[in-house]
DNA sequence: CGAACGGTTGATCAAGATCAACGTCGGTGG
DNA sequence: CCACCGACGTTGATCTTGATCAACCGTTCG
């Protein structure tokens, strides 16, 4: 049986981790304590899914801690994953009420939920949270796409180089450093979860992760912690031109 | 030389045929005046391309009439189609000066463009602009999503089956029918830009194309008319559930 | 201890890529 | 008018990448 969270979360939004990069990011005291009256935490443990594709949803909210994948599978068994949430990340979607996808904790998580029907009647007139929220959305697109591009004309080499890379990206922008030189980070996805991602099979992932290592391309401590020795190398490896999609 | 497009636009908004549809959908009149002063119409012919993927934009619009894709390409040219831009789609990202990716007009096209920087301020301060572009983007984004399932996991087969489907369903909402029983529609695209979309080579294009007339799931009249006797068995052949993700 | 889980590695297979030839249609210029 | 060319498409033969099937390892957890 799952066993409740011990750790305790402030309510208060001022001490909140992602207060500066959330929904609420623009979010004026008097538009925050609106929020708060309509919010509330939830906490998920790894593995556990937190929204079943299909199921009516009456709440959306923020990643606060943790990591989470949204998927697709179909009937036969075959599943893809469309969306990887870090904290942050925006789940739902106002102004439908059934989730398209499957939304699982991969790590024990901590959401920040807001009761659906008050929160889109608020951001109809709160144009810092509508705008955030565009803004946010704007950049999943782009993430979309840059996916796409993997899913569809990447190599199995390419793909896990990508991955990797766009992880390191991430990993690195959290802690507020540049994307360069020696980089070293936790994989926070099994081999499957990787192959998900990826549109290959767990096999296929684990040889070339290996064989990556082999080349030198990557340094393994374990299954999950890895050293990327030289950032520029594995962008090349990964088949994206150097700048690394900085854009303006 | 390109000849110019002899047809005339009116610029009345009232007999604009994506008024319902584009960004200006939820505009009072007085938005749309406002709006008319910073717009202008643009013609491309089929293979032009629209915007070269870097370069600094100056204008954001929807498409009128015609069709354009959204591409992204290797610098061993490998290329993925990443967006498939039909009547009432908005191209253009607000807030960022450089593009992203190429758009190419497939067919002749004409664009209803804004001037990017007053258009941003514009957005700034009316909602029903920045609403109805936030419904649009989680509108794309599902999209997006949907197509990731189709590169990472669907065969050959599958790819094509979901692409005419894509298409035909398309179709169908533009003239208001159902998405049932025969259907009838040209393909917009070539057999290299259907690869492209589908990430796959134009001759499996070919063959599976052939393959699915042969076995009776659609017929063709010449390379580009196609007819789907029975909509339901396209989308078996697909992989999709029979609902054909129709959404709340 | 044994089972479950995550991961690695090997042998074999098949889907789709690649290389190549050919067909059709619609201009265009001699 | 016809010959030629280029764009688009089809089909065949062969090759390669990654899938599939299978065995096995180490850790963790009842």
């Amino acid at each position: 049986m799952p066993q409740e969270h011990a750790e305790v979360f402030s309510r208060n939004c001022g001490e909140c981790p992602i207060r500066h990069r959330a929904v609420c990011a623009r979010c004026e005291p008097d538009e925050l304590a609106e929020l708060d009256m309509i919010k509330y935490y939830r906490s998920f443990e790894a593995g556990q899914t937190i929204i079943w594709s299909g199921d009516q949803m009456d709440f959306v909210g923020s990643v606060v801690s943790g990591i989470a994948t949204l998927t697709q599978t179909m009937e036969d068994g075959r599943t893809q994953m469309v969306g990887l949430l870090l904290p942050s990340d925006f789940v739902g979607r106002p102004g439908r009420g059934a989730a398209a996808y499957d939304v699982v904790a991969t790590s024990d998580l901590v959401m920040c939920c807001f009761r659906k029907a008050p929160f889109e009647e608020m951001m109809g007139r709160t144009p810092h949270i509508a705008q955030r929220l565009l803004e946010m959305t704007l950049d999943e697109l782009d993430a979309a796409r840059e996916w796409m591009l993997v899913l569809g004309r990447k190599t199995a080499r390419e793909k896990i180089a990508s991955l990797l890379s766009i992880i390191a990206r991430r990993n690195a922008t959290l802690n507020m450093q540049g994307p360069k030189g020696q980089m070293v980070f936790d994989l926070p996805l099994t081999r499957e979860a990787m192959a998900d991602y990826l549109g290959l099979t767990l096999e296929t992932v684990s040889r070339q992760v290996s064989a990556l290592k082999r080349d030198g391309v990557i340094e393994l401590k374990g299954k999950r912690h890895v050293t990327v020795p030289d950032f520029e190398r594995l962008l090349d490896e990964a088949g994206d031109d150097s700048d690394g999609g900085m854009l303006a």
